[in-house]
DNA sequence: TTATTGCATACTGTATACAACAATGTCAAG
DNA sequence: CTTGACATTGTTGTATACAGTATGCAATAA
């Protein structure tokens, strides 16, 4: 039975996914900005769809946190503060220190390879948008929550990871418009998993943070000195 | 305009809402069992409502990971294996030790009443059913959450919770039908948070989870001794 | 008796239609 | 000129209708 034609297009998917994947790379492209009201009936028509997917695919995105919703008013992208950031990040190092140590204990040699893999493309290939440089950057960070073995750590980091790089692409391209942005600092996170560095897991995950962002761990328990304050 | 009949409905609230909290209860109090069809029209029929509240309910309680989706076949009750518990509880040391550290950190002398209050109640009230027990339990932990000060980590535990106290009340009443459960065991952690305790947070989650699950930390990093495997 | 194929049924996924509410602009009154 | 009420418009929330697919049963053939 030639099931030739239907190549490209396998389209068992339901119609919301395709949505809400356009409208995340929408949000994650810049083309919506934070604070901007998201047009139920403007997106259905402009997708050719009906409102209903529209609808679904806005609520997906809203668990996943990267729109908010006000009753009866719409749909939001969602705006971060400073103190947001440093909360998601504060969480961030606890749960991706805790995803590296599982990675680092059952670390299988194509999973290494995976790794190693990723981090050379990073060092060489250069991306001219920040849009892909974020999704190489999220591949690279997803492989090794993948390498956990817990599903639910898993997903707890990619709903919380989703909404920070959707931020920061926005933020960045905001003020930069679309300039390179280096990724060439994930070595020593590879290295920390391949066992190969006495630096501990969570004190890798600050310094990664720290290329970035400031004072990362800000709210964190590891920002809690036994003296201070 | 008559809008007599609806007297107990107030209703500014979203009607999904209702339904969703309406479903998820019906899970917990074991109405709807694991592996259970949720039947979209059948639901609506019940709750005199259209069958997009219905969906748009049970799509949120999939976002929490109370129902899972079959496209194209319907929703279903979550089931867990005892893996699937391990690992959550694994998580959930992780991410509970935490909002411990930073409630110690930041505790008020009015949430310190609170918390005092409810873990009071658990060694007094006896609740019949496993269902209200449940809520108890519930209420003191989140009580907890929120003095964290950090509303990911409030709301990733939320989701992870969730899911396992439906699974809990889903189990006990499938073998015990409804008898007590004991409450009474959450005073050392309270003092953990007042201070007044020399355990670790850590320490006291794991205690904590060994009254209920076997080897509840063994999908965590806290499992990993330097010579064990 | 068992396997396979066709059909009937029921359910989900999507589209369209209606109702209720919010925002905005206009007009009149002070 | 300012302010307040009202109408108008646009958008979300909900209901109903339709289309396509999966499941179960029956009928037929091996």
């Amino acid at each position: 039975m030639p099931t030739s034609v239907l190549d490209e297009l396998p389209e068992i998917a339901p119609l919301k996914s395709h949505v809400a994947d356009r409208i995340r790379n929408a949000i994650l492209k810049g083309e919506f900005k934070p604070g901007d009201r998201l047009n139920e009936t403007r997106i259905a028509s402009q997708f050719k769809v009906s409102r209903i997917p529209v609808r679904e695919a806005l609520q997906q995105l809203q668990a996943q946190g990267l729109v908010m919703n006000h009753p009866r008013r719409g749909m939001f992208v969602i705006t971060l503060t400073e103190e947001d950031i440093q909360r998601i990040n504060s969480l961030r190092i606890l749960l991706e220190a805790e995803a590296i140590k599982l990675c680092r204990a059952n670390l299988t040699a194509t999973q290494e390879q995976r790794l190693t893999a990723i981090v050379e493309e990073m060092e060489t290939v250069h991306l001219d948008s920040y849009f892909e440089a974020s999704l190489l950057d999220l591949k690279f960070h997803r492989s090794i929550w993948a390498c956990s073995g817990n599903p639910y750590l898993e997903k707890n980091l990619d709903s919380l990871l989703t909404v920070l790089f959707a931020h920061q692409a926005l933020a960045y391209t905001a003020l930069h418009d679309n300039v390179y942005w280096p990724l060439d600092h994930h070595r020593p996170l590879l290295e920390v998993i391949r066992g190969n560095s006495s630096t501990s897991p969570e004190t890798a995950m600050i310094n990664h943070l720290r290329m970035r962002y400031t004072n990362p761990e800000r709210f964190s328990s590891l920002a809690l000195s036994p003296g201070v304050q």
